[in-house]
Order: structure tokens, then sequence, then C-alpha cells
DNA sequence: GTATGTAAGGAAGGTCTACTAACAAATGTG
DNA sequence: CACATTTGTTAGTAGACCTTCCTTACATAC
């Protein structure tokens, strides 16, 4: 069992430099979750030694990643260490989310993750490459702002993303077959990262909201619905880059309609079906829902769709063994009778091994989540961090 | 983008040796897969070089892994290639097939995954150490039939196994948490795999069963219904190391009893639950709903099944983003309408992106899918290959 | 037949990576 | 105060892959 991820296949041939630098990602993993630490604690945690360990600290410290920071207080018997983490200065991260159609997020985020800048603008029905250009400039406006050297830059976007930041089709921005990634690269001249919105909202889940452990959902609700899967430590892509687009399955059937369910039908979708997940759970559908009920018909009302989420997820959970589904969107909306309705008929409809282990909760990253993601990408794919 | 693979959070360090074990992988999977190839066709397909692939290579060679197989037929320009390829008689391999209830099915496969002997024990009841004593003279009587040295003893089994071959549990065996492939390792002085049946069969049709990419699940329906997922070139393990146990999620409604639906009821399953995709989909459930049928009648009712399991499947294939569904089992219940409904109804209650590329198909490994995957564990386990 | 170009494979030497062994520095403990 | 303990460094070693150069063996053009 060595410390290579374990394909079934392997794919690339691994230079010993290659292995330098998984070995000097490990140490940043380190240092990115547990601050004050010695090179003799990175050593026993790595299982490096500690000359390799000083070894790989010192090339961090001249690139300015990294740090001493004072020494250890606490008495203990021997040379007192030398504290060294990753320099608060060292860097900030400019992160961009696009999943509100109607205008771009944007914000400077500084190593532990917090936001120091906020920027938006307003897309005002732009598309294609107006998007495109529109999206540049806010980059460089947040690019402007920073006062440390920018590692990097991450987009989430709505849309089928492929792994070098392709934009294979995003129908809301009019963008089909554009390398985002590259585009933006080249004109900032920074590494830039691109991803679908839900994917990212994962990462940050996995990365700053406290997961435990793997198999991870996150379930994005705004105008649309999405998902982004962690599984066994590696986000989950998909074989046409698309997996999480659970927002279009069909979760109300025709015949439901005549069962006096409280759907009005099987409604039509944007997408030319009926009965879309999204018909149901998005949040203009879910307000449309609750809207001019009183409380107890509002509760039923959002009981009986996440009813109808619980059942298109029980498979999901099952054949993956999730471990959390963490919805993000509209806590008023969510976080209540719909996400209790969920999580019952999760446990209802699958085996108690899968169902009572699951938990489903809200996110706690709140409107950030997406930026922060946006951020991991950066962090991730730059230092192999996250 | 370099050749480790891509996990969020690295675990464990890379040394140089684990580099060149990677590499010395990459060649056997090479050779593995195209059998006569030349040195320096190997360096042009992993990118190392030639002098790395001639090192690599003679160390295979004085393994006994490798030979050099004649010279290059073809006329073309240039001194003429000596092709390498892995020994026919390098190795052989145990696997054993606990699937079935009744008894364990083993055999000796040779490189090629073809099987040479097979050998069968009659289980007549026997649980918990009994059984563990059964497989063990089983593999035993069969590590005497192999008449080259013997790889490694793979094992498929039901039940959640972990990715040490400790069986967690495997309530029709009468094991709880055995230590199953360290104890059979001990007894044989052999390297022994152990894995969920189902995950052993999405290995089989990974490797030898012509799926040409990631994102496959194999639905492997006998006694009782299970599933494997390979998704980005890795098998998925899942939080409790229990994904694909996919029989138990409900499949049928208590509702869909009254709606005239050609199933009995929301039937009782053996865990204890009602409406498991088991009560309608595993080998006794099917042959039962058919006995007595005239032809388009049994069809209808295969058909009805085929559409609860595409209702099943529709929200898995669409979060996966799920390239091809293979099933396992019986081709008379399975290989007609019910797998034809099946994917009509994955394809209605999905988006076109996920639905219309996605195929749905039987097993192209028949009857030995499970000891071919099983040997796959082996290989994978030892060789990396796969 | 001879010269030329191309490809395969091997040998020599260099760089990089991480290891082991040994040591100096700084602290707590008996 | 002597000694054990822990930290971090220095020096030397083994392994892994690279670049460069060489020989061998063939096809093709003249």
């Amino acid at each position: 069992m060595n410390g290579i991820g374990r394909r079934l296949r392997p794919v690339a041939k691994v230079l010993p430099e290659d292995g330098r630098a998984h070995n000097r990602s490990l140490i940043l993993q380190q240092l990115f979750h547990a601050e004050p630490v010695s090179r003799a604690d990175l050593a026993r945690a790595t299982r490096l030694t500690r000359v390799t360990i000083s070894d790989l600290v010192a090339s961090l410290m001249s690139e300015g990643l990294v740090a001493e920071m004072g020494v250890r207080s606490e008495g203990r018997v021997g040379k007192p260490a030398t504290l060294v983490g990753i320099r608060p200065d060292a860097f900030e991260i400019v992160a961009v989310d696009l999943t509100d159609d109607a205008s771009m997020h944007g914000a400077v985020l500084d190593v532990s993750g917090a936001v120091v800048h906020r920027r938006s603008t307003a897309l005002g029905g732009r598309t294609g490459d107006d998007a495109v250009d529109a999206l540049l400039d806010l980059c460089r406006e947040l690019v402007a702002l920073a006062t440390c050297p920018v590692l990097g830059v991450g987009v989430g976007s709505p849309g089928v993303i492929d792994s070098d930041g392709t934009v294979v089709e995003a129908p809301n921005r009019g963008w089909y077959d554009v390398p985002l990634a590259k585009q933006l690269a080249a004109a900032l001249d920074l590494p830039v990262h691109v991803a679908n919105d839900a994917n990212v909202a994962v990462l940050g889940e996995y990365t700053y909201g406290g997961a435990s452990g793997s198999g991870l959902l996150v379930l994005t609700v705004g105008q649309g619905v999405g998902a982004g899967i962690v599984l066994d430590g590696a986000l989950v892509q998909g074989h046409g880059h698309a997996a999480g687009e659970i927002g279009h399955v069909t979760a109300v059937d025709e015949r439901d309609d005549a069962e006096g369910m409280p759907f009005g039908s099987a409604e039509l979708c944007a997408c030319g079906r009926r009965g879309c997940l999204e018909t149901l759970l998005s949040v203009p559908a879910l307000r449309r829902r609750v809207a001019g009920l009183d409380r107890s018909a509002a509760d039923a009302a959002l009981a009986a769709v996440g009813r109808r989420l619980g059942i298109v997820l029980a498979p999901v959970a099952s054949a993956l063994n999730l471990f959390e589904v963490v919805l993000v969107g509209p806590p008023d909306l969510l976080d209540g009778p719909l996400r209790d309705s969920a999580l019952r008929t999760i446990q209802e409809r699958t085996m108690p091994v899968i169902g009572s282990a699951l938990r489903l909760r809200m996110t706690a990253l709140g409107e950030d989540g997406a930026l922060s993601g946006a951020a991991v990408l950066v962090l991730s794919g730059q230092l192999g961090v996250s």
C-alpha cells in the first residue's frame, strides 16, 4: 500500500520529482489544517524523516509560502520545537461565483479562506463573449484589490465543465465549448481553475464545512438544482463531466398527479420534459408553492417536496453508501419540514446500514460557500491542499 | 498534472521507489492489454525514456514475469524491434466465488484470465468458522492444481467487506468481523484479496468486459441484488465499505399497490422492510412472478420490473453521469423486456446528456464473470494491473 | 553493391530524492 | 550538575530517472 492513489489503471508515469511534489503537498496539507507545528511533528505525521522534512520546509520557506512562527512554549523535555506554518500573507485567492443568473459575485480571500474584499457585477443579460468580458473585468478588479501575491483565480459556474476548465455547455450564459480557464489565465497571467458550481460547493463543504470523511453529496438549491459529490477523497467527474446534474431527474410521475398529491401536476420543466426535480425543488418553485399558504399548509407542501427529494436521493445514498448529504440554499425553505421529511424518507427507503448512518444537514458555510469552494479549487490545483 | 492519482487530500508519502513501482505497473498494464510490444513502444506509450523502460523490463524479466517473445516481423525501417510480453506461464491465479448460498465455486485461471481448472464444494449449510475451513480446503485444492507459481488468491463474497479484506458482515455465511484475507493468507502463505461479490463483478467487467471508460455500474441479480461501481478509474468503496448495496432500496411504494400495478403488493423482504428492489428483481422473485404466465403476460411482468429498476437507477445514473450499466444474471429473465423497459425508463427520467449516452447491456462474461473479477482483484493488488 | 537515413537498444555519467548515521543545541529530570 | 530527551542539521549513500552518445540492424535511393 504505497502513497500513490490507488487507481485501477495507472495512467501516467511518476518521476521522483512528482513524488517530491506530492510530499510537499502533504506538508502543506498538514500546515493548512493544524497551524502551529514543528518539523518533527511533520515528520511523525507524514512518516518522512526529519531530514527530508527540513529540506522540503526549507524550499517552501524560500518560496515564501511557509515561515517559522516562534518556539513552542509548552515545557517538554528536549530542545524546544521551532514552529512553522503557512504565512498569513503568503498569498490571496480570487474567487468568483457565477451561480446567480442576474449578477456575478466575486471576492478576494485570504489564506484562511476568509473573505477580505467583495465585488459584484450585474450581468445585465450579457451572454457569450460579452459575459466572458464582464467576468474578466471583475477578475481584474479583484486582482487589483489583493495586497498579497494572488495564488490563482477560481470560478464556479453553472453548466457542464471539463477538468481543463472548458465550459462544455452553460446555456444560461450562452457558453458552448468555451475554454474559459485558458482564456482567463492568458488574459490575467494567473493560474485559473473553473468548475461546475455544485462541484465547487462540495469542495468548499469538504474542506471548510467540517465534513469528517468521504461520501459527501452537496445539493445546491437555487435557480436550479445541482449536486456535487466527493467519494473516497476525490471529486466525482462523471463520464461526460456531467456528474451531479440531478436537477432533471424525474421526481413526479404523471400518475402522482391523479393521486391527489399536493403538486399541481408533473409540471413542464425548462428542459422540455415534465416532473423534473427542479420543478419542485428550485427556489422559485418552492416560493411559488408556499405563496399564500398558512404555516401548516406551507409546512405540508415543503414536507411533500422533501419526500420527493428523499425518493430521488435514496438510490444514490444506497449505491454510494454516502455519509452525509448537505443542502445549500435558503434555510427558511430547506431547513425544516423539507429536510426532516427528506431524511425520514431516505431512512425509510434504504437499509439501516445506509440510512441510519446518513446525515442530512444544512451547509455550515452560509452564503460564502461557493466562494470558499472556488478558493479550494485554487488551493487544491496549485498547492494540492484541501 | 502529474501521474499521481489526483486526490483532494494526499494521504501518504511517496518515495522514489513507490514511483518506480508505479511505473513498473504502467509497463505491466501495457503488456497486459496489448501483448506483443517492443521496449520502444512502451517508451512512447508511457513517456518514460527507452533507457528507463529497458531497466524496468530487465527487472521484470529477472523476476520471471516478462520475457522476450521474438522479433517484430513487419518490415519497417530501422533495427527490428524485439518484442516483450508477459510470460504465459509466469503465474496462475486462484479465484473463488462465494455468491452462491449452496456451494463455493473456485477456479485456477491463467495469465490471460482463462479458466484452467474448476472445483466446487457444497457448503452444506456450514457457516462461520466451518465455512472458513471449507473455503480454505477449496483454496488448498486449487493451489495444488496450479502448475505455475500462484500469484495470489482472490475471493468474491457477499456481504460488507472492508479494503483489508475483512468481512464486516455477511449474514448468509455467518461472518461478522472475520479477517478473512488475513486468515487465508496466513494459512496458504500466499497473497489473498477479498472483496464484495458485486465489486468483484464490476472489476471483471471493467477489465475483461470491454468497458471503454469510467462510469460503470454492474448490477448482479441472483439470490439477491447488488451493485458495484467504477468511477473515474477507481472502485467506489463507500463510507462504510457498503457501496453498491442497492438491493434494499425501496422500489415499490405501498401506494403502487392500490394503483393496480402488476405487483402483488409491496412485498415483505428478508430485511424486514417492504418493497425492496430485491423483492422484485432477485432471480427467485422474478421466477415466481413469471411462473405460469403466457409469453405476453410474462413479458409485461418483466417490463414492469424493468420500469421499477429504471426508476431506481435514474437518479444514480444522473448523479454519477454513468456511461454504462451492465446486468449480470439469467439472460432469459433479464435480457429482454426487463432490460428494454429499464433503459427506456432511465432515458425518460433523465436529461438527454445523461440518458441518451447511457448504455444498458448484459455482461459479456457469462458465468465466469465473478471468477474473472476475483482474478482481477489479485492482478490489481499484486501487479497494479487491471 | 554501396551509401544514407532511421529505429532499437545499451552504456556512461549526471541530477535529484530520500534515506541512515552521527552530532550539536537546548531543555527537563534525578 | 550529569544525564536523558528532543530538535534540527550535516555528511554520506543508495536508488531512480534523465541526457548523451554509441552500436546494431534494417529499408531505401542511387
